[in-house]
DNA sequence: TTGACCACTCATACGGCGTAAGTTTACGGT
DNA sequence: ACCGTAAACTTACGCCGTATGAGTGGTCAA
């Protein structure tokens, strides 16, 4: 009882870390406090470790990052999609994606700084084109369809999908609401009628936008 | 001649900075080291003057970037958009955008990390509104579809757009292609094949969808 | 002409960042 | 009981953004 062991951080003193769990604590520091809140020595702290030490279980925070965005989307894409039109595949297809961002819109800057061709991405995107091609599009065109998905899926987040970008726009309100009228009602009369769900409303458009192109070319 | 003034840095010597000028070697270091690269020394070091010599120009490092967005957009969205059908009015919307960031693919992250809701941003998406609730759209609709074509523009160009992006999916090709079939089909033949404007087709499929929509609602 | 003011620039310093290098501890297998 | 090694820590370096304050030179009133 000498009071030794008082101050944590005894030397060797396992703490039972996991990739996995480093993964989920960044994730969980970027879902809280924002992306850029996430530093080495925050995280080893959030983990009751000195900073480190993290860098045996992560090469560097860029593998950490890129390891967080796969996190994010193993679970929504690692089940096969269930069956139906193509229509409904891609619809199931891109719902897990936008549940996941915003979930966790801190990640989405992530998504645009990173290169992110890991195995999980490009999982993603096969299992896209699997759909497609199927369903009659060309490669090439089906690419680009899920790029589109996947950018409307991004921008629907950060534009407007996030749930404090109603507040976002309402704040300012007061005096740009003069200067820009047709955003201040559009605004107001969103707030006011609730939408049924936004996203698929637009995903639903760029659908039918598919399937005109599909019968031109078939 | 006693070589006192040869280091540079005389204290009080003016070097006929503006805001302008900052904004534009600040972008231009985006463009050509991309964000991370993008640091107060070095900008200073670009503009020949001390780190702190920016800050009589700009309060602080996320005003320069939220400076750095507003000029890129200034000269797309200061003019007026051409007349006719809003199909074309939106084309013509949105191509400006994606030409800026194709032009320069840096400030993507930007976009994305910053709120944004400058007086810029704001005129863009008021520009936008107008013509969709011209063709008859309920604003939040439009404020909605607004939404999809930024997301889309920046889809396209964290996805695909950008000009490295064939060398990035195919420099991995070798080892994955087994892996990810149709992903390597699909950037090969895009390869092969050139399409003609991929952004195109992309956009042009979810006005198609917009009229469906209209045709519905009207 | 002089002198005061002020816009502009620089020097210094602080705390935080990512991480390279090396050190210490304690657990698992012999 | 021993030891190798995995897991943790310590220290240090060169970056970063920026607060603070001091120096400098151009402008303009007196």
């Amino acid at each position: 009882m000498s009071g030794q062991e008082v101050e944590g951080a005894a030397r060797g003193r396992r703490v039972g870390l996991t990739r996995s769990r480093v993964l989920d604590a960044a994730l969980e520091i970027i879902d809280r406090d924002g992306l850029a809140a996430l530093s080495m020595r925050r995280l080893g702290a959030a983990l009751g470790v000195e900073a480190m030490t993290i860098y045996h279980y992560v090469p560097n925070k860029d593998a950490l990052l890129d390891g967080v965005l796969e996190e994010v989307f193993r679970q929504s894409y690692s089940r096969r999609l269930r069956s139906g039109s193509w229509q409904e595949q891609l619809r199931s297809y891109a719902h897990p994606l936008v549940d996941q961002l915003r979930e966790h819109p801190g990640i989405v800057p992530l998504m645009v700084q990173r290169p992110a061709l890991t195995s999980q991405t490009l999982g993603m995107m096969e299992q896209g084109l699997e759909v497609l091609h199927a369903a009659g599009f060309p490669l090439p065109r089906a690419l680009q369809m899920i790029h589109a998905l996947i950018g409307l899926a991004i921008g629907h987040v950060v534009a407007g999908g996030a749930d404090d970008s109603e507040d976002r726009l309402g704040h300012l309100a007061q005096e740009d609401l003069s200067t820009f009228p047709l955003v201040g009602r559009a605004v107001q009369d969103a707030g006011g009628s609730h939408l049924p769900e936004p996203f698929e409303t637009a995903l639903d458009a760029m659908i039918r936008g598919f399937e005109a192109d599909l019968s031109t070319s078939a």
